[in-house]
DNA sequence: CGTCAAGTACAACGATCGCTGTACTTGAAC
DNA sequence: GTTCAAGTACAGCGATCGTTGTACTTGACG
């Protein structure tokens, strides 16, 4: 169950320092933003001294550039994972998507939105990589909706497939500054619909 | 031409140096972030020494407030006035949100995204006006968008309003991540149909 | 035991930034 | 011309925060 070990090379054994740095890294930069985690809290919550942070990462916008990174080859923090399962009919696939509910059912507060567009967000111009993250995210994401959107069988799968990441974004980020579940339903609905209405309902 | 005078009240007649801060605040905090943007710059751009914006605003997070404030009720900001022409059919207004496109034509750099939304973001908790004047904004865009449906003669207008709410807000923040016009046509696209079908094509 | 890399404690520097005190200027109204 | 509110110039304080230097500890391994 452990995460994927994409962040070795750089130390050799040692005590893991580096990982648990980057797992505080994504707890806190995606849940209290990015500038308001300074350092020290980070340390803190990592149980490291903020030295060994510098002997990890060079600047704290070098561990913004892990912390990116990792947000965006661990699918699962995301919950998009629904599409790659191959035990599910891709049209099966698609309506879970939207059926879903990430994390904690009701009252799930401290819900941030994508962690991905908040960092662009936060950091304005600055920092280029946060928002070629989210470009590069979202546009592999959009290709991975039509394609399972063809492999459904649906008669214009450019089209669904498109039509369906608005409506996902939409979901999330409107339910997200709602602070409410319903934008998830009335995605679901329409998306219900959609798939519906393109893969022929049995 | 002038933009409402809602915030009067405070200076007498003077030389309106209010008026031209909180004009700074809107063209910076929206274009570069609220926290990217420091008083100096503020003041520079607004042709006011830091010593008179504090003498207007008690505090920076005084004039985020009311940045906040004139954005929530200057409509024209977040291009939504389309939804009150009174000139127009309902389901014409309804059209029209989907197939205008935000600002200048092609090449419109530095698209941030809702204001509204991205203040939120960046007060992470702090701040808590800015979450509220979020989620006030979108709800009430929401119940304009199900009055018009309404209006429009759809037979459930309550899902159409709030599904075509989540469309809008998916188009706006899919096409602002991947700085592609894109999705604001698949949106517009799949608008055309919901509309299309709820009201029927004549 | 001795070694060596990994980690630690702590103080401090330097830069940024919000904010203020003070003395000064300006321009309109009467 | 006097008056008074509005605006200005500028230096500086205080707090936060990223970052680093230095001396010290710890624990696995041969």
């Amino acid at each position: 169950m452990e995460t994927t070990e994409a962040t070795a090379g750089a130390t050799r054994g040692g005590r893991g320092a580096r990982e648990r740095i980057l797992r505080a890294a994504v707890e806190l930069f995606a849940s209290e933003g990015i500038h308001a985690t300074g350092v020290a809290k980070l340390a803190d919550v990592a149980h490291v001294s903020t030295r060994t942070l510098y002997q990890h990462f060079p600047s704290k916008e070098a561990l913004v550039g892990a912390y990116l990174q990792r947000i965006e080859s661990d699918g699962a923090i995301l919950g998009e994972t629904v599409l790659e399962r191959r035990d599910l009919g891709a049209r099966e696939r698609l309506l879970r998507l939207f059926a879903e509910r990430p994390a904690g059912s009701p009252s799930a507060k401290v819900v941030r939105g994508c962690p991905l567009h908040n960092a662009a967000v936060e950091s304005a111009g600055t920092l280029a990589e946060a928002s070629a993250a989210v470009e590069r995210h979202k546009r592999q994401f959009a290709v991975r909706l039509v394609e399972t959107a063809a492999e459904a069988g649906a008669p214009q799968p450019e089209a669904l497939g498109r039509q369906l990441a608005v409506l996902f974004e939409g979901a999330r980020a409107l339910s997200t500054s709602l602070n409410d579940m319903g934008p998830l339903d009335d995605a679901e609905e329409l998306a219900k619909t959609l798939i519906g209405s393109a893969t022929g309902l049995t």
